[in-house]
DNA sequence: ATAATAGTGTCTTTCAGACAGTATAGT
DNA sequence: ACTATACTGTCTGAAAGACACTATTAT
């Protein structure tokens, strides 16, 4: 088509002529929630290790916020997807490969970073702990795994008639051999035109840059909600592993206990059960079989 | 904190002299994916109007794809959260304000733009028909709403004994008065690691601009996913409304028919019974009654 | 035997699907 | 009476929750 515009000139001519930079344009950052499931050396006689649920951060090493704990990303280069970006910087950073990832939301508030205009489009991936020690990269000195946890603090309604109108309280605390950070994110929930709106506040926030603290936040909600409706939980395992680990790491993300009977009838399709039995450290109990994700769930039919 | 970065700056001198110019960005748009439902005018006797969802394009004055149908949006200033951006782009399309209005996801494909690599945040939002005909801001010329029929043409494993790897095809239809758009868009679904991922392409395009056809086609997923976990239907409903209307809505947006019994039991406690009943056209059958959104279904108890 | 974990059977409740049946308006 | 829509009652089966019970290991 050499239809021509108001200037009269044809797409051709009108690319040529093109200049991005007659407009002021923010700037774009990828950064990445990476989870990944720890377990906690308990050397009591008998008792399992427990599991903790573990995210990735990087110290800042430049203004702003300095010295505080970050998310790892970047600039996106312009001759380069999103997806690419993070699995770059990633590897970079972790030196894991072909992992899930999928895009969380993108954060864009004008007044989010001091610099300019900076806006961030969020990924979460999720690692599982065989591979979870490679850190390396060129980039990754001031990389760490920090444990993380998630507690509601205060829950109101702020109108009391109206229920559609609550605020809560999240506290994130983040630890590792050396560092605590914690911070404390504000969720309102208010009745927008006919549906709920949720927005997210950093109250306060002690070690943590920029409005990571919200990242996080939203990112573990994204978590819990996909726990229950999809098969995400696997992409967190390792190849073999027992259906209690698996339930564990249930009850980790979803901060509450299920009960055995029902949480394995419920997760049985999703499973394959291998002829090898679990070894190592047991002792003093019965030993439990090893399971695999069975790819297939979807579309088997049940036995009866 | 007056701690010093790598070349002895402070924070604020560092901001100082912070020149965003020096990275190459890419430019960031919003779009929005309006739906509403529409009337279509049926004169038989005796039967009801059937409805449609509809969905806001704009015609294109200037290259590229001029001539081509898009979705309402532009660049994003700095100055401007997106929230903003497109609230304030609607009003000026389609004179609707506090509506409702959510994030979709950010497309950010290299190639997606023929000018420079633009990055496009998209929002989905709801509007109920009371308000459908208020276009006429400055901006809205040629601003119109097409009814939107999507087809499930095809699907198919790809390899054959392994059912996580689909490809499906969709046809999106677009028309009004004057014209019919048609999208060909395919989704594939293939493994990611250990969960499944998710990519769509545009096969064919015919009358759309860029890659909105995969917005199109993605908002309705999450409209149908959303609609069945959700009270997000009633955005999409006047004030006053049947229960039969409210049906017709479900399943325009679910692409099939529901057992009225059981669509009522499901939603019965989102509303709340009113004395009105309705009047207008109605001819040769009982009279229903109205019906309003209860905006507190998440808390109140069954009454048995 | 005991402690600790592994694993199963079954009763109950809740909820979605199917379908038959009744109700009420205008012509 | 007929037609088209409005609205309800109830049977069914699937899935989720609760809980009691059995199994197996090292010390």
């Amino acid at each position: 088509m050499d239809r021509k515009n108001k200037q009269g000139l044809t797409e051709k001519e009108f690319l040529e002529q093109y200049d991005p930079s007659q407009f002021d344009r923010p700037s774009v950052t990828v950064d990445m929630l990476v989870f990944s499931i720890d377990e906690e050396e308990v050397k009591n006689y008998r008792k399992l290790p427990k599991k903790q649920l573990r995210v990735l951060l990087v110290k800042r090493k430049d203004h702003p916020d300095i010295g505080q704990w970050a998310l790892p990303g970047g600039f996106v280069r312009t001759s380069e997807n999103f997806e690419e970006a993070v699995a770059r910087e990633l590897k970079e950073e972790t030196n894991v490969e072909n992992i899930y990832m999928e895009q969380l939301y993108t954060w864009g508030e004008v007044k989010r970073d001091l610099r300019t205009r900076i806006i961030s489009v969020a990924y979460m991936a999720l690692i599982n702990s065989a591979s979870q020690n490679l850190m390396g990269g060129s980039d990754a000195e001031d990389a760490k795994w920090f444990t993380l946890d998630s507690q509601v603090i205060k829950e109101k309604k702020v109108v009391p008639e109206n229920c559609n109108n609550t605020k809560k309280l999240v506290k994130l605390t983040l630890k590792d051999e050396e560092n605590e950070i914690t911070s404390l994110i504000e969720i309102t929930r208010s009745l927008q035109g006919k549906s709920i709106k949720e927005t997210r506040q950093i109250i306060k926030n002690d070690g943590l840059a920029f409005d990571h603290g919200k990242i996080i936040e939203y990112g573990i909600e994204r978590l819990r909600d996909k726990i229950e409706r999809t098969d995400i939980a696997f992409s967190l395992m390792p190849e073999l592993f027992t259906l209690t680990e698996l339930q564990k790491v249930y009850e980790i993300i979803l901060g509450r206990e299920l009960l055995t009977a029902n949480f394995r009838r419920k997760i049985s399709r999703m499973v394959e059960e291998t002829d090898e039995i679990k070894k190592d450290g047991d002792v003093g109990h019965r030993p439990s079989k090893l399971y695999r994700f069975n790819q297939n769930w979807m579309v088997e039919e049940p036995n009866y």
